[in-house]
Parts: C-alpha cells; structure tokens; sequence
RNA sequence: GGCUGGAUGGCAGAGUGGUUAUGCAGCGGACUGCAACUCCGUGUACGCCGGUUCGAUUCCGACUCCAGCCUCCA
C-alpha cells in the first residue's frame, strides 16, 4: 500500500508504527460557523481512507479534534450576543448532523480545545524549559521559531525566504516576526483559563499538538487536513512536538484537495462557500458525497450544478444495476477480479476514480448477465454493494435512490402513479397505443419514467437538471 | 518575490515509455408496438518548445497559462 507524504512530496509504502494498526490526527473544525464543501471535503476523504484501512484490517485509530476556542469564535459569540459554549455547542451538533447525512463515520476520538488546557500548558512549559518559548512582558507566549533548525521541513520554506516576503506581523513583543503565539493572554471580558503566564488562552497550533500526542502518543502514523494548513498550522504543529518530544511527530501528513468554485477556492475569506446544509437542502447527500468521492482526494475539484447532475447520473447507473436484485451473502465465486482490482486502485494513494471505474466495469458484467447468468448477477450485485460500501455509497435500497429521496417534490404520489400505470397497460392490451403513449408522455412531464420489462412496468424519477 | 500542485478527447476524470481508463454527452446497431432501461460497436485526447529513447501524453529541461500557500480559512 502507497500513500503520498506530503512532507516528502512522493508515494511511499505505508508502514505503520504497530503492524495492523493505524494512529491517524485529523484537523476538524473552528465552531463558529457551520461546515462548507471544504469541511465536507476533508471528512468525507478521511472517512473514505479510515474505512478502506479498516477493510484492509488495520485497527483505526481516527481522531479528528474540535477547536472550540478562538478568536473567531469569541468575535462569532459576542456578535450574536450568545456565549461561547451555547454557540459551539450549536455549531458542533450542526456539524455532527451534516456528517452523519453524509454518511460519515464518527471519528474514534473528538477531543476539543478546552478539553485539555491542562495538557497544552503542560507542553508549553516543556517548549520554554528547552528553550523553544518564551514569555513576553505582555502575557503572551512565543514560539521561538529560530532555534527549531528543521523549521519549514514540511512546506519547503526557509525562514530567510520568508522574511522576504514582508507579509508577517511586526509585534514588539516577539524577539522574532516569524515567532508564533502559544498563550494568548486574554483582554478583559474574554474567556480565559488561568496559567503561569496569567489568565489567557491558547493559541491555535499549540492545541492540536496537544491533542495529538495526548490521543495517540509522541509519534503517529498520519496526520490530515485541508489544503489550506500545510503552513502555517502544521508546520507549526511539527516544531511545536519535535521541539517538545525530540521525537518524530508524524510519519505520513496527507492533505486533501480544495473545493472551488468558478475556478477560484471556496473560502469563508472569499465568501463563495456554499454550506453543507443548504447543498443538502436540494440535493440528495449521496449525490454530494458521490461527487467528492469521484475525483482522487489530492485534487482540486470544481463544484457547480453541473457536477451534481454528472453525479446524479453515475449513481443512477449504479443502483439501477442493483435494482430488482435482491444481493446474495454469497459473495465467493468468479467476482473475485472486480475487489483484486479494487484493492489495487485503493492501496495507491487511495484512488477512488480508478476504484469507481472497477466498479462501473462490474456494472457492465452484472447487466449483462441479468438475463442470462441471473445467479452470476446476483453475486456480481453483492460485490458491488460490498465494495461500494467500503467508499461509503450504494446503501439505500435502489428503489428509495431511484424514486427520488425526501428533497424531490413528486406531484404524483405511488398510488396514483401505479394508477396511471394500469391504465396505460389496459390500453396496451387494447392496442391503443395512442393512449398509452399520451399516459407515458403525461407522467414524463412531472419527471416520471416509466420502463417496461418482461415483468411489468417500473417507474424512476428522472435526474432533474 | 519564495514555495507547492496542475495543464488529458465536447464535459468530468484516472493512468501509462510502445497495446480500451471510466462516467456523461454524440453517432450507428440490437432489444421495444414506439420509447425508456440495458447490451454491442464507434470518434478527433494528452498546453507549448527542445532533449533522452528504436519509440514519450508518460522521463529530463525551458516556456506559457491556471490554482493554492506565504495573513484567519478545510
């Protein structure tokens, strides 16, 4: 199995720390707001890999932290005139509800920020007896980034570079521009925890270091995120716990692809987020997920209308292939090509388009063998729902996809639908082709397709543009 | 300016030193009362310029363009 490092910028054989299992850290999210196509990006390529590891055999560990103090969130509260806790604990049950709908395995740990103030003080008292930190007079902590020699490892960056570049704060306060905030003390009126540094509160890198090493031990095997936290988040997380531990902190950091829109990335800065919730408004989850499993997780994707429709389509394709076919437990047999395949695509860096590609080829086996091999198909349809599984897709009975879930208005209910349908078999049988046809094209208005087969007549919503 | 990715057929999107990706759309055929579904067949693809090679879309170098990070952002 190869899995890309972004610190090495290459595919390397997975080796994990302790044969058979894997420790994996996650960077969740800020609760100020609720979750964009970005979040639901890095969930739901996160959720794929800890269930591909798992049907691998590997014993996941998955931690995915919640950062519920910030900056962002005390400007949030005091907008909304709320205090902190009743706003992340909305944002957290609103996130944890857009996951579930998409499908989204919980992760095996959620630790927040303010969980463990106890053991992200404890590691900055570490960093400044080794002489990382500092306190400054103001009441803030510093990271002092020049006696980190391996500092800018993961993103290729010099510091000399970087100053260069003239885009960092000047503070009197740090020895150097480059130095980051551990502590931040806290202005009156703010929330704060007490410290040998007085009252403040942590800063953002220094939390998830904590977290990490307290969840999983001074070394683990991945580390993801966004495509947006390569610098400066975790390459402050590495000097934070190389510095603290001298040991390695991560051995594989794996970064997701960005979400855009109109070619340019979906950002709460930019403004051009679309939230989860108003996509599920309209749009059936699995459609969403769908679209985010079809491209590789490194890529950049473009999201628009056009992409939903493209993947309304492909599932379409998929579990009308899988209707009527009641899956058999009996998987064993001549399917086994279809997940030697599929294991393949997935041990590469978790290829999910080639994957999919495994599986629409098995789609083309099944539907042939539909009527000539029935048994053959019926196991080709467990394999598909099997390996479909493993991305997280193809788990709602055919029938619910196809007749359109919750979101799609039907003027039409079922009964008055069959009804339409047996008058149009009764001029069928009549030969009043004329009539039947006018029915057919009636129902097709309202987005009903009706397909005749040797059993009868069966109806589908059709893929709304 | 520094750093990191990317540029594939009408669209989306994998991949490979020489042989079909896959999906959607198109075209031809089978099935059908006619359709839909399904099946069979089918097309002009690899940004540009050099280099390595018997042969490069695939390796190397330059160039152009796009995106991201360097400031909170997944």
């Amino acid at each position: 199995m190869h899995i890309y490092n972004t610190l090495t910028r290459r595919k390397e054989p997975f080796i994990p720390l302790v044969e058979g299992k894997v420790s994996m850290y996650v960077c969740g999210m800020t609760v100020y707001d609720y979750c964009h196509l970005g979040h639901a990006r890095v969930m739901v390529a996160f959720d794929v890999i800890t269930r591909y590891l798992r049907h691998r055999g590997f014993d996941v560990t998955y931690v995915r932290n919640i950062t519920d103090i910030d900056d962002k969130i005390l400007k949030r509260a005091d907008e909304n005139g709320e205090t902190i806790s009743v706003l992340t604990e909305r944002m957290i049950d609103a996130m944890h509800e857009d996951e579930t709908r998409l499908n989204v395995l919980p992760p095996s740990h959620e630790p927040r920020a303010t969980g463990h103030i106890g053991d992200i003080i404890a590691m900055i008292e570490t960093l400044i007896a080794k002489g990382f930190a500092y306190p400054a007079d103001n009441g803030d902590v510093y990271y002092r980034v020049r006696k980190f020699t391996d500092y800018g490892k993961l993103n290729n960056r010099r510091l000399d570079d970087m100053r260069s570049g003239a885009r960092v704060d000047v503070d009197v306060h740090k020895e150097d521009p480059l130095d980051f905030v551990l502590w931040k003390s806290a202005k009156p009126g703010e929330a704060h925890w007490p410290s040998p540094w007085g009252d403040g509160r942590p800063g953002w890198h220094i939390e998830c270091s904590a977290m990490s090493t307290c969840c999983l031990g001074d070394t683990f095997d991945i580390h993801g995120g966004g495509p947006d936290l390569t610098f400066p988040h975790h390459e402050n997380e590495i000097a934070q716990s190389e510095a603290a531990t001298g040991k390695t902190y991560v051995n594989t950091w794996m970064h997701a692809g960005a979400v855009r829109v109109n070619q340019e990335k979906m950002s709460k800065s930019l403004g051009n987020f679309f939230t989860i919730r108003d996509v599920l408004a309209e749009h059936d989850p699995e459609v969403v997920r769908y679209l985010l499993v079809a491209s590789h997780y490194r890529s950049a994707i473009n999201y628009s209308v056009d992409s939903l429709y493209e993947a309304r389509k492909s599932l379409t394709r998929f579990y009308t292939a899988l209707d009527g076919l009641t899956e058999t437990v009996d998987d064993q047999g001549c399917v086994g090509v279809y997940a030697e395949r599929f294991t393949a695509a997935m041990d590469d860096d978790f290829n999910t388009p080639e994957a999919l590609a495994v599986l629409f080829d098995l789609v083309r086996d099944l539907n042939r063998a539909r009527s000539e091999a029935p048994e053959h198909a019926l196991r080709l349809a467990g394999e598909l729902k099997r390996l479909a599984g493993v991305l997280g897709l193809l788990q709602q009975p055919p029938q619910i996809f196809l007749k359109g879930s919750q979101q799609q208005g039907v003027a039409l209910s079922e009964e008055e639908i069959e009804a339409k349908i047996a008058q149009r078999k009764e001029a069928k049988t009549n030969k009043d082709f004329a009539q039947a046809d006018a029915i057919r094209d009636e129902l097709a208005a309202l987005g009903i397709i009706l397909k005749d087969s040797r059993e009868g007549t069966t109806w589908v919503i059709e893929t709304p543009q």
